[in-house]
DNA sequence: TCACAAAATGTAATCGATTGCATTTTCGGT
DNA sequence: ACCGAAAATGCAATCGATTACATTTTGTGA
């Protein structure tokens, strides 16, 4: 590999004209600026990054540490990132955490290493340092640690869910039932509590019965459905995200239940395959797009020692489709198996 | 930022020693290594990776090039990537070309300026430069060049193809279409040939009329059928993607066929959605993960300067479940309109 | 034509680790 | 106690670029 002595050899300049020729080209005379591309083309030679970034200490790339590479809610918040650092200077790479705190450890020693300048995690499974607050500059999106020192950008998850059970309220239903994520998902207790105050609002009382928690994922909302509907006749059903949401309509339609007809369902998130369940899932989008574009920003403030906001609350948007509907007329709700 | 110098002078030693007591910790005594561990966690030393990169002039990184994050498909193929790299001590880092050459050139300038060691590349869309062979360590998976010098893994699509449709065959349809993927695209090539030899194989005729293409979304195969279904009476439908397929069957639904009674649809693939649509789609499994691992382990054979395959293949497998099954008996048959 | 500021270029230090070679220390054997 | 080999350590060059500072060249006005 030809490097940068090579091309002064063959330009017949020192290496400092070559590198400012290619750093700072206003400060070369036209002639040997002229000479130098000759000689880069003529050897081929590439800049060695890595000796550039020693030099100069920053790398010019952040990482964004996803859990889970398979789940489709991350797309485009990595597009929406792309976007801002491309505009910015920056090259954006990927690292798949498979969920486990070891595999985010090494994307987060590639900025210990200097070998990226920032993290954007999308994840909260992190090494524990990050508790106490730690000089790495990073940017969580649509997670967070309650209190955590860490700048957070997520979407509006209390009002996304107050928005979803109005919207069935507003419709007339007076058995919604829920279904939630994991218990100590901080996410989950502020979208449950958006669940409750609506419910509180139109004077619909709060039954345990009606709540049943999953794990995000598909067989959970399937699962979390055949234990509901056997403990709680409800004409409504609000999950915390649509994988479980089709999880649970398939369920649901297992049982004998139609939907919208007998039960309205209506998710969260906003997948691309909402759009292509049958029936079309009504749901709570998040801009995703928007959230990142937001992280790299906040990231981006960060890097330039700029002050940056600790907290970034996006808003959400009711999409009505097909899979919600208003309430069974009296005598036609589906009936619970034995009773 | 501690470095080794300042490690070196709490431990009271050279950087020399410092850096040996964790590169070859047995060319130190028992006794200094102590001394040096403790002065690392005294400072709260870590090495910067990009110092060692540029002596070693290795990164011990690759970069896996995907043409589109959100496209679940190559989901495990990283993962089976991973696992290789990782066994093998290297990292992996993902980026999103967005179907762009553009985009592509920046992740390959990663390893030109050495800041990536390889590249597996999940996507044809490449600088030109590839097409003449280029001294870059690289290994396509799932795509590949006709002929280009480049080594590829990918799964037996001609295979594939015929045992989709030797199976629809073998239960008895006599009529079956075809939703193949963009003509140019040389993967789309080998499988029709697969689709082509059983027909011939099953003494079937071939009717132009009985295929269309789309380009592996859900719209287009949606699309697809939407003409297919008016120009070719069928009782069976052999999708390149598990994507079309599933527009197609929405489309099929749609226009009043029941699958799987009158209407048997295949798909290629194996997404995790294939098994969350209603019915459960048949479909030819590709096994990604292994396609991954076998990319890696192609990739380490050229960045350790040994002799790598220039194809591998990857047997495929038939998924039966319940989007197919026996043709129709005569007269209850889907009528298309106005016939 | 000369003086002097501005522009162009070169010299060499620097970033932070690794490592070949030289030097010092340790230790077993006698 | 002494010798020599082996083990431990240190010195300094090196990876390939960037850049402060020094030096040379160019160009301008009198």
């Amino acid at each position: 590999m030809p490097t940068m002595k090579d091309v002064a050899r063959v330009a017949g300049v020192s290496t400092a004209t070559v590198s400012r020729s290619m750093m700072s080209p206003e400060r070369v005379s036209e002639k040997t600026r002229l000479k130098v591309q000759q000689a880069i083309a003529s050897t081929g030679f590439t800049p060695n990054a890595i000796a550039r970034n020693l030099r100069k200490s920053e790398s010019k790339t952040i990482v964004v540490v996803l859990p889970d590479i398979a789940n489709m809610f991350f797309a485009d918040i990595v597009r929406g990132i792309q976007l801002v650092a491309q505009q910015n200077g920056y090259k954006v790479l990927l690292g798949d955490s498979v969920h486990t705190v070891q595999q985010a450890s090494v994307y987060i020693d590639l900025v210990k290493t200097k070998q990226a300048d920032g993290i954007i995690s999308l994840t909260a499974e992190l090494p524990a340092e990050f508790k106490s607050g730690s000089n790495i500059p990073m940017v969580m999106a649509c997670e967070f640690f309650e209190g955590y020192p860490v700048p957070t950008v997520h979407s509006d998850n209390y009002g996304g869910a107050k928005r979803a059970v109005d919207y069935l309220r507003d419709m007339g239903h007076k058995r919604i039932a829920c279904i939630t994520g994991p218990k100590e998902n901080p996410l989950c207790g502020v979208r449950k509590q958006g669940y409750l105050d609506s419910l509180q609002q139109g004077k619909l009382s709060f039954e345990a019965a009606a709540v049943e928690s999953g794990d995000f994922s598909f067989h959970s909302g399937y699962a979390a459905f055949k234990r509901l509907h056997k403990q709680y006749q409800m004409t409504a059903l609000f999950c915390f995200n649509d994988m479980m949401a089709m999880g649970a309509m398939r369920a649901a339609m297992e049982v004998g239940y139609s939907v919208p007809d007998q039960l309205s369902i209506v998710g969260f998130d906003d997948l691309l395959f909402a759009e292509y369940t049958t029936p079309q899932l009504t749901t709570i989008r998040q801009p995703q797009k928007q959230i990142g574009e937001t992280a790299m920003k906040v990231l981006l403030k960060i890097l330039n020692g700029e002050q940056a906001p600790q907290e970034s609350v996006i808003p959400t948007q009711l999409l009505v489709r097909s899979s919600s509907a208003v309430p069974p007329v009296a005598g036609s709700e589906h009936k619970v198996e034995g009773s």
